[in-house]
RNA sequence: GGGCGCGUAGCUCAGUGGGAGAGCACUACGUUGACAUCGUAGGGGUCGCAAGUUCAAUCCUUGCCGCGCCCA
């Protein structure tokens, strides 16, 4: 016999155990088998679960089951991700914290050792939180993304598209984190609006001479007052970098400045000459009309130095102090900065910069104003463009053939909308900066000599080789993270060696993971996907929702609402967790997660539960000869069907990935026909005389609590496994539920049987409805006489009394000519039925009670002739339509003049 | 400024061109051992606002209002 509850916290633990030592979470060895693959997205070696890994891993671990269960071989990916600058932070904090000495102090190699070991020890926290919510995935596989291997497909994958011309350095404008001091890509940068100025300041032309400047204007905006000036008047929101100006522009058509593009000014304080030139990057509406351009540290006025031949001017170092040195003597303006401010910080520069033009009466206004201002999304600091010699690769190239990939199918998104955001990025991609100032990470496989060649190979000794035999220094940088997460599709399964496992599961089957990495991840899989397998890594992308509080906020440390997922787990139970997330994961939409509903379906368990149970208390064992096909029992033809229909319900969600539809669809089937009608239906048999019906009964409900373990399995893993054992019956099972069967389907809906239990369901429910109006006493039996119903009906009750007596708490059930004094009465399918209730009940209420029937019955009724009297709509709807319609109309006009009969006998 | 999405019961959310559903919460009543982590019954909605298309709009189109996210 079966605990009255399931245990969670004791069972997973083993359950868990027993799949794994079975090795069901590994491929199965059929070289035949249908093959079924997803790679995980691979969280951060430095990570713990989250509510978003719990979601993410949840659906992937659903659909990786179903598909064992259709009997494929399946392969579920695990591993982790390096993660360069958020691991190196990690442990540089560490460092700090034990007041050791600084990563600099202690060297490169002491540094990643230190990294490594941190890695070994902690490394697997995320990957063990996985296992406690039941991922199946193939943990004999688990990849890093600089284990040797996949370290390899990098180093190739780097040299090939180097030759191939798609990698190249170059001094560009890159977006540089003065904390980490290192370049970071665009989408590390996240743009913030904050309260900043707008300080405008005069640039004094160099030849001293003088234009009009318009200052006042009448309706019509021509210039009714002039102005004398010997400057242009420039705005900015960052002063420091005025002494890197190298050019002030205005717009080509604008007339107040037409006389002066092709001057120059003299810039203040750094006291050089500088052109103005005519570029339309300047906006004749936006403040005086000229802007100050400064090439090396802004990524417009980088275009616009590009477009003109605008000298660059550096004015920082790679701290964004103002430089004390000469680094670069091509680019460096040092001779631009007074001796005194060399060395300061550039907020500090800001101060001087505005303060010494305010002396000199230069500075002509400040304004408040709100500013987008680039912040590093790990360190947190403004973000400065930087010039800097960095390794870029041409992302537009690769994304050509990604981009075709989406238009023509090869890959489909779900759901689709989320392609216009990946063509939107594809469309205007920008060369991808792929080096990074940082010790964590592959190091770049470039090679210099003493005159700066460079030499790029697997390996120092070919490089060297390709060098003549010349001494060479390795570059010093390493990899952007996602360079190699970018490879993960194929990487993990051991490219570049053409292993088994490459050619069993490349490409995938599908990608799950949020919209937030569509860029960072999934758009960098299509490329080097394309470009080294010739194949896409996947044909599916399945996006989900991001998880929020149950108030619809992001949830984050600081506002203190994260839910961690672990205690969930702790309090309810994996399988609830699981459930939530499932059937709350509906296409396009945020998912709000409260305590309530992971409550609600702990519940659904427990139900699930006190069913099996039940089934073990009535000998409801698996019988090896039963046949669906042949059971006799209307209840049983009715349940079977209604199985089979659920049964395609959760397949067909879940090979459309809408996952809640495939979980609400269980729910329903498990809670609101097995349980709430077919377990009380199996009572009265089960209490009754016809061992036939009862032996045939039996077999139907265990062999449909089969299947409804089956269907939950993905979703619920841990109480279905346990379930599956606990009801096997003497002769126990032949597999692990996790590798059982999923229910094929054979035929089994039953038109008949179905259209005879909703009557029934409906009689019950009338009653009960009638007996709670009425205030009938439960112990009160009432009889129940069918008014004058034909030989059919006779047979239909007959076969169900005792369903119905004991369902609707009745004494008895029969036919009858006419309705007795005294009764109350309902009507069903058009059939009157009356429940003599002398003295039990108020019979003024019970007119009442038909009256207010018979006026919503005359309600419909009218709504449907106005319907049907329309010409235009009979003449236009569909012929089914107009039919189902009058059909009703028929019903409802029968309905009313039974109940109007019911109501006459009361008088 | 461009893009995506949302507004349906008190709350959290499904859903469909043919008079709207679930869970939670709420109210009343609970009887024969599956289950009180439960059962039975009930109340509760101008489907954001307006116009259009249609025989028919909560659903399609447009505009507006409110809210969220992404990109510039």
């Amino acid at each position: 016999m079966l605990e009255k509850t399931f245990e969670p916290n004791a069972a997973e633990p083993r359950l868990y155990a027993q799949w794994e030592d079975a090795g069901t979470f590994q491929p199965k060895d059929d070289p035949q088998a249908e093959t079924y693959s997803i790679v995980i997205p691979p969280p951060n070696v430095t990570g713990s679960l989250h509510i978003g890994h719990a979601l993410n891993n949840t659906l992937q671990d659903v659909l990786i089951r179903y598909h064992r269960m259709l009997g494929k071989a399946v392969l579920w990916q695990p591993g982790t991700d390096h993660a360069g600058i958020a691991t190196q932070m990690v442990v540089e904090r560490q460092l700090a914290a034990e007041g050791n000495i600084s990563r600099r102090d202690m060297g490169r190699e002491a540094f990643i050792k230190r990294v490594w070991e941190w890695k070994e020890e902690s490394g697997g926290t995320i990957l063990n939180q996985l296992r406690r919510l039941g991922a199946s995935c193939d943990w004999s596989r688990e990849r890093f993304t600089m284990d040797e291997g996949l370290s390899k497909a990098v180093l190739k994958v780097f040299v090939e598209l180097y030759e191939q011309g798609l990698i190249y350095r170059d001094k560009r404008l890159v977006n540089w984190d003065p904390h980490f001091q290192t370049a970071i890509s665009d989408l590390e940068v996240e743009n913030r609006e904050v309260d900043g100025h707008f300080w405008r300041f005069r640039y004094p032309l160099a030849d001293g001479s003088t234009y009009k400047f318009p200052i006042a204007f009448d309706e019509d905006g021509q210039a009714t007052e002039w102005e004398e000036r010997d400057y242009i008047v420039v705005a900015t929101t960052r002063p420091e970098t005025v002494l890197g100006d190298t050019g002030v522009a205005v717009h080509p058509e604008d007339e107040r400045y037409a006389g002066l593009v092709g001057k120059t000014i003299r810039l203040p304080i750094a006291d050089v000459e500088i052109p103005i030139v005519a570029d339309e990057h300047a906006d004749p509406e936006q403040g005086s009309g000229a802007v100050k351009i400064t090439p090396a540290h802004d990524f417009n006025d980088f275009m616009v130095g590009e477009r003109q031949g605008l000298p660059m001017v550096n004015l920082f170092d790679r701290e964004a102090r103002l430089i004390s040195e000469i680094t670069d003597e091509k680019v460096d303006g040092l001779d631009r900065i007074p001796a005194e401010w060399r060395g300061l910080d550039r907020f500090e520069a800001r101060e001087k910069l505005v303060a010494r033009m305010d002396e000199l009466g230069l500075l002509d206004g400040i304004e408040d104003r709100k500013v987008q201002q680039p912040f590093g999304d790990r360190s947190g600091v403004v973000v400065e463009p930087f010039l800097t010699d960095q390794w870029f690769v041409k992302a537009d190239v690769l994304a050509r053939d990604a981009i075709a990939a989406v238009e023509d199918g090869r890959t489909d998104f779900h759901p689709k909308n989320w392609e216009k955001t990946y063509f939107e990025w594809m469309r205007n991609i920008q060369p991808w900066c792929i080096s990074r100032q940082l010790w964590w990470g592959h190091r770049i496989p470039a090679w210099y000599d003493e005159d700066g060649n460079v030499f790029v190979a697997e390996s120092e000794a070919e490089a060297v080789a390709k060098a003549g035999g010349r001494a060479l220094t390795q570059d010093e940088d390493v990899l952007d993270t996602w360079f190699s997460s970018a490879l993960w599709p194929f990487s993990t399964l051991g490219w570049p060696e053409e292993t088994d496992e490459l050619k069993r599961f490349y490409p995938t089957s599908v990608l799950v993971t949020a919209f937030d990495i569509i860029f960072f991840w999934v758009a960098r899989m299509m490329m080097q996907g394309l470009h080294f397998m010739k194949e896409v890594p996947f044909p599916d992308i399945y996006i989900h929702a991001l998880v929020r509080d149950e108030h619809g906020a992001k949830m984050s440390k600081s506002k203190g609402n994260v839910i961690d997922p672990l205690e969930l787990v702790d309090e309810f139970g994996a399988d609830a967790v699981r459930f939530t997330l499932a059937a709350l994961a509906a296409q396009g939409r945020d998912i709000r997660m409260s305590k309530d509903r992971v409550e609600g379906y702990r519940n659904f368990g427990t139900k699930l539960w006190n069913a099996a149970r039940f089934c073990l208390m009535n000998d409801c064992l698996p019988d090896p000869e039963f046949d669906p096909k042949s059971v006799k029992q209307t209840v049983n033809q009715w349940l079977l069907g209604e199985a089979e229909a659920a049964t395609s319900a959760v397949a067909q969600g879940l090979e459309t990935y809408r996952f809640n539809e495939a979980a609400s669809a269980a729910y329903r089937f498990v809670w609101n026909v097995f349980c709430d009608w077919h377990l009380e239906f199996a009572k009265p048999l089960f209490n009754g005389e016809d061992e036939a019906a009862k032996a045939e009964t039996r077999a139907t409900t265990a062999y449909v609590l089969e299947v409804a373990l089956k269907l939950l399995h993905p979703f619920m893993p841990f109480i279905t496994e346990e379930l599956w054992a606990k009801t096997a019956g003497p002769e126990g099972r032949d597999s692990l539920l996790i590798v059982a069967d999923w229910p094929q389907p054979q035929g089994l809906a039953n038109a008949a049987a179905q259209d005879e239990m909703n009557w029934l369901v409906s009689l019950i429910t009338e009653i009960r409805k009638l007996r709670s109006e009425m205030n009938i006493p439960a112990k009160a039996r009432p009889a129940g006489l069918a008014i004058s119903g034909d030989a059919a009906l006779a047979e239909r009750l007959k076969r169900h009394s005792a369903l119905i007596c004991q369902l609707a708490r009745l004494d008895s059930i029969a036919l009858a000519d006419t309705a007795p004094e005294g009764s109350a009465q309902i009507v069903v399918s058009e059939t009157t039925y009356a429940l003599p209730l002398e003295g039990v009940i108020d019979f003024d209420a019970e007119r009442t009670r038909l009256d207010k029937e018979i006026e919503k019955t005359a309600g419909e009724i009218s709504r449907l002739e106005k319907k049907l009297s329309n010409e235009r709509f009979v003449a236009n709807a569909p012929a089914d339509v107009v039919a189902a319609e009058r059909a009703k109309m028929a019903d409802y006009a029968a309905q009313k003049d039974a109940l109007e009969a019911a109501r006459a006998r009361l008088g």
